[in-house]
DNA sequence: CACCGTCTTTACGGAATCCTTATAACGCGG
DNA sequence: CCGCGTTATAAGGATTCCGTAAAGACGGTG
């Protein structure tokens, strides 16, 4: 995606097209115009666009056919717009795998700005960083996988989720309280006689050194912390 | 992020949040309410929730100081509410870091199904390429064909599907809920009977040892990944 | 209408995980 | 040195989760 991205417009009314066409290329967009689904799909493939917008009222096919169809095959950003601003039709089209819906007539500062949103990806539902290293220790979040010295790990999924939570966290001290409202629900935030047991496994295929640990510290009296090491 | 996805809801309306409440928990989503924006942030910070609806006319701070600070720490989804339909304000808080604006009053239909997009994943295009090819399996997407180890294999729509969702984010754990929703539509997202078949139809056609499988890994308690070799 | 392939549902054995409980070790103040 | 509270470790049973097989439901086709 080097240089400006390229915005394939699908609709066929002309002025719509001439007017996005000109809007888009102030805004330092590459655009490419197609007036049916037929074309669109065609030149989605070949070009490769970095993002779509589609209006839904094509002349020889559904528009939501071609959001199935293209989502299918790819994760391609769409920006679906229609005519009519029912909220069965905005339903339908956002899950069938449309990322936005922006019913006409519609402002194209508010496009513009719905466009940025698709093309920055601020997507994924977990926090800051996909990739956590403490020490020797590396934590993929969105591949679920640790390793430690190099090594994998085989951790299970309430192991993982906390050792999430305190590598967020690096150098601060998560209380009792907090770790168990957060891994076990709000309703378990009294007593921590599994969350000890939990500990003691994670330092047990984490740690050099289990009994003397050095990753996942113990604060008495108050809970557990990360050591905040690079 | 276990179980059902969490939700903050932000509103100092009592009637929203309770409106919310019930129909975000009838979604199957877990919710907690914040009435002003420093609790808000307290409970980010606490809770790490998946999502957060955020109205952007709070007591005591501007709605769109909250999106900065959160977006300054996390790539949280936010969907922002407003009683204005002013655009301004909507590009301001989409540029902020905002993924999403609704004006009130708004169709809960509307809002869920906007919530599923944030939920649901999607990154910004990753190359739509025709042609996967994981270890020994190549997938030709356009002609609809799999072959591994050399041998051409009979799959039927829905093995795939699911095939090409998995191959196309790969080592990336999808969660049950996510492939779900992306292959059966967003009705299906509670039960996980059938997916086991289709995996297991999946290694069954594709493994050179079905009942150790090296391609399609199972995450328990999470979903599935596909190996990232080349 | 019968056939076929596919999709969906259900049931069950086996494995892994989670939670509980019991016991030992540690730190601290008196 | 002793008692107390907190923490670490180990082992057991209960529960949940996964994989597999098989049978019914559905739709298209000849």
């Amino acid at each position: 995606m080097t240089g400006k991205p390229l915005i394939l417009v699908v609709d066929d009314e002309v002025q719509i097209q001439r007017f996005l066409r000109h809007a888009l290329d102030a805004a330092g967009y590459r655009v490419e115009p197609a007036m049916d689904a037929a074309s669109a799909l065609r030149a989605w493939s070949v070009l490769k666009p970095d993002l779509m917008i589609l209006d839904l009222g094509l002349p020889d096919m559904n528009g939501k056919t071609v959001v199935g169809e293209i989502r299918q095959r790819s994760d391609l950003p769409i920006i679906v717009l229609s005519a009519h601003d029912q909220e069965q039709e905005k339903i339908a089209a956002l899950d069938l795998g449309a990322n936005d819906f922006i019913a006409k007539p519609f402002g194209i500062g508010e496009l513009l700005a719905r466009i940025r949103v698709c093309l920055r990806g601020t997507r994924p539902a977990q926090g800051a960083e996909d990739v956590l290293r403490r020490g020797d220790l590396v934590i993929d979040i969105p591949a679920h996988r640790v390793e430690a010295a190099g090594k994998p790990v085989r951790l299970t999924p309430r192991e993982f989720d906390l050792l999430v939570l305190l590598a967020r966290h690096p150098g601060r001290v998560m209380t009792h309280r907090q770790i168990l409202t957060r891994i076990w629900g709000p309703a378990h935030t009294e007593d921590t006689p599994y969350l000890r047991v939990f500990i003691g496994q994670l330092r047990q295929k984490l740690e050099a050194n289990p009994s003397d640990p050095a990753l996942i510290l113990t604060e008495p009296g108050v809970g557990y912390r990360m050591v905040d090491g690079v």
